[in-house]
DNA sequence: TGTACATCAGTGAACGCGCGTTCACTGATGTAC
DNA sequence: TGTACATCAGTGAACGCGCGTTCACTGATGTAC
């Protein structure tokens, strides 16, 4: 049953995108080991062949996810002016729950506050990925001072991660389509005021 | 064994009081009967005279975190001007967490993401004390319009959330200060400008 | 007001189940000569 | 290049454990006369 080094790696990264998906729809608590290893056509003991525990998978699942709609982010940006850059970055991170598809959810707004319960390998992830976003949205920002911009992307982020994670609690998508459009709405006017 | 009436209620509020507490402090998942009763010095079997199932009993409790936290941020409104209540409010609520004892947690910050997977009831019960969130806020805004003072203040309470989340990620203490009074001075920017 | 009985709050063991993880096993792959 | 053996990816049953919940039981409380 013994398979090729290149099957394996790609085994191994098959589980990691199963994982990263469920975790990020279902939750870390939620989410098994037995359906991961489902998900991607496997059985629950060879799990241990490609990671050394759930906290370990949950880390690297994590770190995969923020790489993925970090790069998503990123990508938008590129040849826009600072205000369209933001503009983009806004639109986008708020709209990651509405794509058919769901392509780059970021963990924060769907598993956030289970992070505050993790390991502290998970917690480090998580908070790096937190101040990527931010120097992302700090680097198309007008301020005097790097300082001011990093401050003024902070409060951004927390409107951002805050208004995704309600919006996915709102069980009307009237309801979560305004708890996004107020935040979008919010930014922008902070934004055009410098 | 049997208690009396009086008794038995103040069996109840206890379970209810200690759930509430422990569901703020370590989410709903990771809490389980045994904690909770044991929590409430009693034993497990005890807690089906009182509640119905763990779903029951975690509506319950989100609905009592909801009625404390909106409680304490209305209490510090009365007799302020408006902007001052407003400060108070956006201070009262991303100090949550800092205040020793943390008596008036928000069930949003602490468990936001763990109840996008609860029972409709459960839900309901969020989204409604988002709503009374918003509107406290809204009725110290001065919008020419009451649609307008909601927008804003849905927008207010996503940064509020967001921010009180990330902090209690944050490992390191000053970054959750920083999260907290970036949010903080982001509303303020906001506010004073009509 | 006193007595007889029904009720039921709380106990603590037990149930069935699913969890994360381990393990003996398989057979194809990789390695050494 | 061919052969013999060691490695190890993946299987699927099993382990120990803790979960939410049930249940027979207890004895004090509440109720009816």
């Amino acid at each position: 049953m013994r398979k090729s080094r290149a099957e394996a790696a790609e085994t191994r990264a098959r589980i990691l995108s199963t994982a990263s998906r469920m975790f990020l729809d279902n939750g870390l608590g939620t989410v098994g080991m037995r359906d991961v290893m489902a998900g991607s056509s496997l059985t629950p003991g060879g799990f241990y062949r490609h990671f050394g525990s759930k906290d370990r998978l949950i880390a690297e699942a994590s770190s995969a996810a923020f790489d993925r709609a970090f790069a998503m982010l990123e990508n938008e940006t590129v040849g826009k002016s600072p205000d369209h850059a933001i503009e983009r970055i806004v639109s986008v991170y708020l709209g990651q729950a509405q794509v058919t598809g769901k392509p780059y959810l970021c963990p924060l707004a769907m598993f956030g506050s289970e992070l505050r319960h993790s390991d502290p390998q998970v917690r480090a992830i998580a908070i790096n990925g937190y101040q990527r976003i931010v120097q992302l949205i700090a680097n198309h920002l007008e301020h005097r001072t790097r300082r001011g911009a990093l401050a003024t992307a902070s409060g951004i982020v927390s409107t951002l991660v805050g208004a995704v994670m309600l919006a996915e609690i709102a069980p009307d998508p009237a309801m979560a389509r305004a708890i996004l459009s107020n935040a979008k709405v919010l930014i922008k006017g902070l934004i055009h005021r410098p």
